[in-house]
DNA sequence: GCCGCTCCTTGACGGGCGTCAAGCCGAAGG
DNA sequence: CCTTCGGCTTGACGCCCGTCAAGGAGCGGC
């Protein structure tokens, strides 16, 4: 139930709770629990009543709808550091999407109905907490763009150039680790398996060369050119 | 500068804000105003600072983003009843879409500032503004399932059955008005204006005829099915 | 009336992506 | 070492949709 201490300074350092005064997080974990998770653990399923938003301490997330013929569409998928579903609060249709872990990790799971109280009294975390929407409302809206604008190869490249990490200055080239199976990827960027395997070769011809599930990125300027609309 | 009656009682519909005291309502419009605006009247531009969110009173908004090619995907649309850009209270980089009127109307545009002040003395408002949130989170998740899932004339099907007033009990067709140009539908539903007209087409198998601004659906439930994969 | 305009429709064509199917490769296990 | 299996890749083919281009249809101006 409670949170370790671990934890605790990991948790200090999410967004949505940075800044916020050591005995405020303490009162807003109180409530909260840390849970591992399998790989294939259902978080919760569309419909459901909303009891629990998150937060990823480790591990990757998928969020999908289902759709009528059994197919998935990945609405998102999160990684550590960041924090889902905080959107459900206010939903009483319940969650819009199911959750599932696609890698195993550790989530911290706050129970709403705390949560809103804490709403009350901490106008700072209002604040923040509008901060992690806004956050998470934004990918959603450049997920809508790039989705109807790029082709699968440009979409793919976009990908692995946000996985980059902040390219040092005078860096020109980078490595980028897969973070979970491609299948996923594809899915994540609206392709089929086979689309994305095909726009990964694509790319080779813009100097990007994976191997297993690291890939690398020979020309950063090249890459992003490319993805800028040709 | 200040908000008239008759405004108000419509203000007071808007689910931002249904169910809020009278007073609280009044103290929260005070800083707002209603703006008249023409047609293709900027509301405000992608980048630029967040001043205000805002209420439709009448007409309809385009939320869009601008592509380097200088082409537009529209984002959302909104109309008579609700509001957007509430999501951006919490981006210190500005809005993330530009905002403009494809049919003249008036809005109400409320001072972020203010509100988050208001935020602080009413926890309901709180609540109600995480409820307005959640509907348009909603809509840009089922866009994102509709958009990478069906087909044109699915999702113009989609659209229709959207727009219906909610179907009396018994009745078996519809007439839904369109409710801006065409060519802004298409672009809405992600596709290009031939598409769209060819999908209209197709529909004319399933029961929807189209005459001028006005579509006529014969019998929702086979649109229904064709619409829900086949 | 005739013109010019914009919006919409329809046709022909090509390319990108989904589908089906076969083959490759690395991992696990006997 | 060989087998099996699942994830990934590659090829062949077809369809949907974007592009280019040519008409209608409605409408305001002269």
């Amino acid at each position: 139930m409670g949170v370790g201490g671990a934890d605790l300074e990991t948790i200090g350092q999410f967004p949505l709770f940075q800044g916020l005064a050591p005995d405020a997080l303490r009162s807003l974990v109180r409530g909260a629990e840390v849970r591992d998770c399998a790989k294939r653990t259902v978080i919760f399923e569309q419909g459901e009543p909303v009891t629990h938003f998150f937060g990823v301490l480790s591990g990757w997330v998928k969020l999908f709808r289902l759709r009528p013929d059994g197919s998935e569409v990945i609405i998102e998928v999160f990684g550590p550091g960041e924090s889902f579903a905080e959107g459900a609060i206010g939903m009483p249709e319940g969650y819009p999407v199911s959750g599932e872990m696609v890698e195993a990790g550790r989530l911290l799971a706050v129970p709403v109905a705390d949560y809103v109280e804490r709403l009350r009294e901490e106008p700072e975390l209002v604040v923040r907490t509008f901060a992690s929407l806004a956050v998470n409302l934004k990918r959603l809206v450049s997920r809508i763009e790039t989705g109807s604008s790029l082709n699968s190869s440009q979409r793919v490249g976009a990908f692995l150039l946000n996985f980059c990490p902040p390219p040092r200055p005078g860096a020109t080239a980078a490595d980028v680790r897969l973070p979970y199976d491609k299948k996923l990827i594809a899915n994540r960027l609206g392709m089929k398996p086979e689309t994305f395997s095909r726009a990964l070769a694509n790319l080779r011809k813009h100097g990007v060369t994976v191997r297993g599930g690291n890939a690398h990125i020979a020309d950063l300027v090249h890459l992003r050119r490319h993805v800028s609309s040709e």
